[in-house]
DNA sequence: GTCTATATTAAGATAGAC
DNA sequence: GTCTATCTTAATATAGAC
């Protein structure tokens, strides 16, 4: 062990940092030179992490928050608890996620054009993982398999819609709102 | 008249070739090289025109957008046709803007930050118009102030955020799901 | 009003010392 | 593994000819 360098940044932390500026900012809106004030890291030290620079770096982080997405919202609506039950946890894991509505969704702003194929596909398997987790909740519920499908792309599109709203006035309230109507939302009938 | 060169490009076309781009991919995402390709324009032309480069034109292109919204959305939605009249309109207009669901929403794309604070506040406005105008047709169809703020937002919201869906999927459906409900939705009592 | 040419800055990326 | 220093390219922006 003793040849183990310590480490400035985790890789948890720098991939944490660079997340929330990707997340702000866009994947053309980060520069090395932000990524590397953000992160304590040369730019150098940062190619040595990640030889493919930028676009390595985003997939990276990406894939940390999908990882996170899978065991924090859709293996958790396919515990054993009462669909009720496991909706009203992803709803807080979802409020910490997008802190109350102040931070945008990754797919909606790393899903811009710039982010290479990979992001892309990566954003693109995880919405549809989003929605398919979504709806099998409603099917648990008792929904039937159409009703879930458009129950779920609703409830992804409220969610993703209140944040742009969130990001362009400032105004939170359609997003907490959406989050606190979500448990109903996903496991009763006559909603939409 | 003799005086007056025959413009290579229109104002309106330039700034429509711009919109174009900028809602694609995004403020940061569009270099001055791309955007005298696409408008037959050099650098230095574009300069001529709009002094203040990239910014001033983004600023120029939105405020286009946000006047054919004001005509085909806002004022649409406050003629004396039948409420129901007024969103069939307003649907076509919507469907024609954002191509079915394959165009982005200027909203969502450009309220990242790098654009300038004179159009995150234009952005700022052209939401909220968009939020009063829906509510002021649900509560014309009979609906409380309070509910037709609601419905508002919700409606935009999922306009909004199945357009998200879209770029990240490739799928329109939820998109053009949205907008044939938008009549009842806006409307009619026990949506939401 | 549009062009060519160029200045200036910042970006992505690498070499090599430590 | 991280650094300093540097390369290369592309971006914004301007000068001046036509």
């Amino acid at each position: 062990m003793s040849e183990m360098a310590r480490q400035t940044v985790t890789e948890s932390e720098l991939l944490d940092r660079a997340l929330d500026l990707f997340r702000c900012y866009g994947f053309e809106g980060v520069s090395l030179s932000r990524l590397s004030a953000a992160t304590g890291l040369e730019k150098a030290s940062l190619y040595y992490r990640y030889p493919g620079g930028k676009e390595e770096l985003a997939n990276a982080a990406v894939g940390r928050v999908i990882e996170w997405f899978q065991a924090n919202v859709f293996d958790m609506l396919k515990t054993d608890l009462p669909p009720r039950e496991r909706v009203l946890v992803v709803v807080e894991k979802l409020r910490e996620f997008y802190v109350d509505g102040a931070k945008p969704c990754v797919i909606d702003v790393l899903s811009l054009p710039g982010g290479g194929n990979e992001l892309a596909a990566s954003l693109k398997l995880a919405t549809e993982a989003w929605l398919v987790s979504f709806a099998g909740l409603s099917m648990a519920a008792g929904l039937s398999e159409e009703e879930a499908r458009l129950r779920a792309e609703d409830a992804v599109a409220l969610i993703e819609g209140s944040l742009v709203i969130a990001r362009a006035t400032g105004e939170t309230g359609a997003f907490r709102r959406t989050l606190h109507r979500l448990p109903a939302f996903l496991t009763e009938r006559d909603q939409l």
